[in-house]
DNA sequence: GTATTTTGTTTAGCGTCGGCACAAAGTCAG
DNA sequence: CTGACTTTGTGCCGACGCTAAACAAAATAC
């Protein structure tokens, strides 16, 4: 009874987004026939990913024989992922539906050579796959650098003090390799840029679903990064270097970047820009973003805190609106210290952007706070998630 | 017999796209085997699409049976082009593989009316219809425009004298009702951008033919355009208003636009400001861009002309440069006075845009000339020709 | 309690494609 | 010229993945 082969991928990836509650929706979103949809679910049901419920549900309201209700299975396989960051780094294993099954931080770590940090953060996730007992199916890692494609080499790792060109995907795979990871005894490790994967995990799990274009603009301590999801795929470019929107000019006046030019969102519309404008001294290099952000969601009242936080939004704006008659999002979510400043004041940054984008007049372009936590961390895990959605099959010869 | 119906589209596009010579290369393309290529080639046929030339080759070099060749059928089904710019508009009738069969032009008509322009246009695409006798599977339309979906309003008509948000694609297809088409009595004619058309069919017959990532700049009488092919589709935004590339900033002391900023690419890079930069007298509206071209050509060795195009390469290439970091794609394509800048002097172009862009030090893009003669045109023919591409077997319906 | 609606399951059947064998049409070696 | 080899085209059969249709199950509506 090998029924629904062809159809086993998409109906994964449903129930994976949370878009398909139940084998009825399962029909009518493949466009399939429920004969089909039955035996698909039975199937990702027989290969351990995804549970039935068929108890008598507590029906809510519509006539009819109620469905039974599909969910992920909480006790299947996981992917381990891992995020590297100015500070520190973060070990996950994710399941199905972006769930964080276990998860530890290295924080405080100056991730100074990458092989040691990259060796010492899979061991982690090495131990909590021995502590679970759980099945791992693939590996992702999220890095605060642009990647570049085929090789996976971080480009301009400028606040890990890694050295820029660092092989980081070879340098994972060799780490998985070395703490034998089980199940992983292939190259099956991916890695990414963490907007870029925050961005992914925003689409699948967070405020970006269901959302065609969608265009994420996040800041970390220093610089602002930007990220774009098309159909449902992360749009990385050619060879990976896509939406480098720092370089973005903001104030033609502007500071000075290391780009060479002038007034780049880089340096306009970053947290320590930020705090420069709040005329507060700005704490250690790893803490801006926190710092930036608390004094944001504490001091809004503050006058000088106000003036600098519409500052930042007419800056950010304008490079935002620059990206919207670019690329024409139906959504936009914003990340780190641009999370803060769209919570602060939702209508401003909207206005600015609709009255600087050529099209904005009538309407203008949702603009939403990311809803994730740790959503490059997630966003790992897709990656490391898709070879298993695209097929799910493979999970039989892992 | 009914065999490769899956595979229907895919080998159709292989075939007009020139990608598939052969039934062999067909079964290595499309990944299927000898007996399913076999049977799809003769299905093709038999719907009076494809020719399969089946006689003794003039075989060349190799080793084994010669493959039988197909072609696109040259007196198989057309579709009904039409372009309007700013001085007149153009009708052809186009084949599959992008050949145009049949061409009129009526060129020196002020486009006042758009209703009337799209009337007079479609009555002679009518009268080509009846003279060649041809079968007509849909109508494509590009106009110098913004195109809002799903509408299918005309936004900026500016150098039409239309009102903006003129409800083309209506108006285009009342035409078509009101000419009594033979074929097309449903809904069944497409609407868009001029640079966005060319754009396609330069990525499916041209100079961006195999590119994954392909991005165009083109230039008209006045103003700049962008379009972007993602995976061999058009990208053209949620809204269809995306790669509005006229108002990025490439001069922060430039001249005024009417857009309320300084310095776009709109005014800077356009021919009239080609024209101005060389000290010429600009000739009426409509003819600018041949004016600056001939110039361009005739007169490169003139100190003058030549820093003029000097300085228009520069914010060019500033421009291209900001695009390449945000869109990263593999290939760029220049049209209107643009491409004669690029033909005039390739390499001062692609130092440019490597030595602003982020990561274009290593190599850089490739910028190429277009290479279509009314790329509009066929590019409203793929529009038209997109539904059978997907479906082929859509034509025994019509 | 019966009719209606919606969902889940079983069975039969069909269409599409892969695998295989064989034929056809060329090159290459002698 | 002949035979071995290589590559392409085609006919046949079976497997796989789906639809269609009938039936069963579980709720609401009257």
């Amino acid at each position: 009874m090998e029924r629904g082969r062809g159809a086993l991928g998409p109906a994964l990836e449903l129930v994976h987004t949370g878009r398909a509650p139940t084998r009825a929706v399962l029909t009518s979103e493949l466009g399939v026939t429920r004969a089909t949809a039955g035996a698909v679910a039975a199937e990702l049901e027989a290969l351990g990913l995804i549970t039935v419920d068929s108890r008598p549900t507590a029906s809510a309201g519509s006539q009819g024989r109620p469905s039974h209700r599909l969910f992920v299975d909480e006790h299947g396989p996981v992917v381990l992922a891992a995020q590297i960051h100015a500070d520190g780094y973060r070990v996950a294993l994710v399941g199905l539906g972006g769930r964080i099954v276990a998860t530890t931080s290295g924080c405080g770590t100056i991730p100074a050579d990458p092989a040691h940090v990259l060796a010492e953060a899979v061991a982690e996730g090495a131990a909590l796959l021995r502590e679970t007992g759980r099945r791992c199916l693939g590996a992702g890692l999220a890095v605060p650098s642009a990647v570049a494609e085929p090789d996976g080499e971080a480009l301009n790792p400028l606040h890990l003090a890694w050295p820029a060109g660092a092989p980081v995907r070879a340098l994972f795979l060799r780490a998985l390799a070395d703490a034998g990871i089980p199940g992983v005894t292939e190259a099956i490790g991916f890695t990414g840029n963490d907007v870029n994967l925050g961005a992914l995990a925003e689409h699948r799990h967070g405020a970006g679903r269901g959302a065609r274009d969608l265009l994420c603009v996040a800041s970390g301590h220093r610089g602002v990064g930007g990220a774009l999801v098309l159909d449902g795929r992360l749009h990385s470019g050619s060879s990976g270097l896509a939406l480098e929107v720092g370089h973005l000019t903001v104030n033609p006046e502007g500071a000075p970047c290391h780009c060479g030019s002038r007034g780049c969102l880089d340096v306009e519309a970053d947290p320590l820009a930020f705090l420069a404008a709040a005329g507060r001294t700005p704490g250690p290099e790893g803490s801006l973003l926190h710092q930036a952000a608390d004094l944001l969601r504490n001091d809004y009242a503050d006058p000088g805190v106000r003036a600098a936080a519409d500052l930042l939004i007419d800056r950010l704006g304008l490079g935002i609106a620059g990206l919207v008659n670019i690329l024409n999002p139906d959504r936009i979510i914003l990340g780190g210290l641009h999370r803060a400043l769209v919570e602060a004041d939702p209508e401003r940054l909207r206005a600015v952007v609709a009255d600087r984008s050529l099209w904005g007049r009538s309407g203008g372009v949702p603009i939403l706070p990311c809803s994730l936590d740790h959503n490059s961390l997630v966003g790992a895990a897709e990656l490391a998630w898709q070879p298993v959605l695209d097929d799910p099959l493979v999970v039989v010869e892992r």
